[in-house]
RNA sequence: GGCGGAUUCGUCUAGAGGCCCAGGAUAUCGCCCUCUCAAGGCGGAGACACGGGUUCGAAUCCCGUAUCCGCUACCA
């Protein structure tokens, strides 16, 4: 299993620079399944080696979305390690040291070319359709008195890796067919920043050598970084890690790169990072197993399964290396396979911050609700999300419903005779106990007496007590609302009936839709 | 422009030369169940990008073409 005989390591290194993007908690997922197959570890390194870019919350919200995901890291900057640190910041001597090593070794060279001159150099080269566009080498070959005298006049400088000027360079994807580049195309790419901060590239192999990584399961956008890479282990006298590059996660259309700012076809607004997920409602059992088939299949004809199936079937060579569009009506599905094998006291706790915040209603006034109890079997098989939740149940907690009073006359029925059997319905209501098993039978009963079908005598119902013509399901319903409230509704619905009554005498009257 | 990658039902995928006139899932459509809505059950329609090879035989191998995506920064 390791092509190298190492016992499996493996990272994830976010760059604190935003919320944690979809695409990078499936490579986050992988990368855990690859260790808890293999029992290797997992480390979490930050890579903020970008202060212009750094989010200051956004490591937080990194670890928060991770968390939130169950995946749990062996090593990184809040649980330690034997390799530390694990923040690159924190790292900057070592990489120094490395730089200064590959400078003596003619690996590297010091570069004082000007902001303006690069990018004249780089309008020339486009328009002339150079083959390769990047650097010059220009200061690759200056004097050590050229050399000598722009360090003495104080020039600001970089350090650029000295890429082999021949031969190719072979490099291998465990999931795509071995290939060559020719060196000389890679134009020598900085690796330490005029301030004193490694490039992605150095830092990056620096940091997998001496964290000893073995396998790195990272972006699609790296594969390209692969030979230079490659050339920065071999400068070293290291030994490369096994590189498997993941295709990108493409926004529900299959357009582009999953990104913000983008609508789906029903106006719905594409959610892209993890936590937006996560407010969404969906449950972090389904994130997972949604992630998981997003370029991997843990058996041919099921896509619903647990971590700990996950884990056992998973190999990174069965990786799927084409981008995947995101099956957003998939996850719906799946989210509402989650929901519905959820315990129903556990569902009403996860219920409650969503109750709370789209309705209006402390979490503790919510806990103290009567009625919170019957809410979870309710919807329980009528969601997809938790956020689906509160408009079905919203009847519940208002304190008045409003309604078109006309709703309440029942197909083939007119407001006569809707309201004749609302109160028969009332009257054998009020003779039972309140309870589901007593009530239902007994309003089925009476439907069959007054010659109506259950439908039409519970659809009156159902609007009396929730407004609606959609709703959970009546006698539910009926004992969320209590006793009492129920009993208080159908008054009202009997008062708006009786005017409906009255304000058409003509007693044949079609009955308004 | 250069370089790289990918290409199986709308979508997510299974498939590593005969098991495939291509399997599963979702979405969609229909039927059943049913107090509405769901959920559930059953069924229908729906794909190997195109063109050449190689082979007795190709979704699977090779070569072109097309399309899409990525990289081409003192960002990661």
């Amino acid at each position: 299993m390791t092509e190298n005989n190492r016992p499996v390591r493996v990272r994830m290194a976010p760059s604190p620079t935003g919320s944690f993007h979809l695409g990078s908690a499936r490579t986050a997922l992988y990368n855990w399944l690859w260790t808890r197959h293999t029992g290797g570890k997992f480390l979490l390194r930050i890579e903020d080696t970008d202060q212009s870019r750094y989010a200051p919350g956004a490591l937080q919200d990194i670890t928060d979305s991770m968390h939130w995901l169950g995946l749990d890291w062996d090593e990184g900057p809040d649980v330690g390690g034997d390799y530390g640190p694990y923040v690159q910041s924190e790292r900057l001597a070592l990489y120094h040291q490395w730089v200064n090593w590959l400078i003596e070794h003619g690996h590297a060279y010091r570069c004082y070319c000007s902001e303006e001159r690069l990018n004249a150099l780089r309008v020339e080269q486009q328009a002339r359709k150079a083959d390769a566009i990047g650097y010059d080498r220009h200061c690759r070959f200056l004097t050590a008195e050229q050399r000598a005298e722009l360090e003495a006049s104080g020039s600001p400088s970089v350090v650029r890796f000295a890429m082999p000027l021949e031969g190719e360079t072979a490099y291998t994807d465990i999931l795509r067919p071995t290939r060559s580049v020719e060196n000389r195309k890679i134009l020598d790419p900085v690796i330490l920043k005029s301030d004193g901060y490694p490039t992605y590239h150095l830092a990056n192999v620096v940091d997998d050598h001496f964290m000893e990584i073995t396998h790195v399961l990272r972006g699609d956008e790296w594969l390209n970084s692969v030979p230079l890479h490659v050339n920065l282990y071999r400068a070293f006298g290291w030994e490369p890690p096994i590189y498997a590059h993941l295709p990108l996660i493409l926004d529900p259309g299959g357009e582009g790169k999953l990104s913000k700012r983008k609508k789906r076809a029903d106006g719905q607004e594409i959610l892209t990072y993890v936590e937006e997920y996560r407010d969404a409602g969906y449950l972090p059992d389904a994130m997972f197993n949604f992630l998981s088939i997003l370029g991997w299949a843990q058996s041919a004809d099921n896509d619903l399964f647990s971590r700990a199936e996950a884990v056992a079937a998973f190999d990174i060579h069965d990786i799927n290396a084409s981008p995947a569009a995101l099956p957003i009506s998939k996850l719906d599905w799946m989210n509402g396979q989650y929901i519905r094998a959820l315990d129903t006291p556990v569902l009403t706790e996860l219920l409650i911050p969503f109750l709370s915040r789209d309705l209006g209603i402390a979490e503790d006034a919510l806990r103290a609700h009567p009625a919170l109890p019957f809410i979870a079997p309710l919807v329980q098989e009528r969601i997809k999300t938790l956020a689906d939740a509160a408009s079905l149940v919203d009847f519940v907690f208002a304190d008045k419903i409003d309604y078109d009073p006309t709703m309440l006359i029942a197909k083939g029925l007119d407001a006569a005779g809707s309201l004749a059997a609302l109160e028969a319905a009332d009257g054998v209501m009020r003779s039972l106990p309140f309870t589901e098993e007593a009530l239902e039978p007994a309003l089925r009963a009476l439907a069959t007496d007054l010659g109506l079908k259950p439908g039409q005598l519970f659809g009156i119902l159902r609007v009396a007590l929730t407004g609606k013509n959609v709703a959970p399901p009546l006698f539910g319903s009926m004992m969320a609302l209590g006793n009492e409230e129920t009993l208080a509704r159908i008054e009202d619905a009997k008062t708006h009936l009786c005017k409906l009554v009255e304000g058409s005498p003509s007693d044949r009257g079609e009955p308004t839709p």
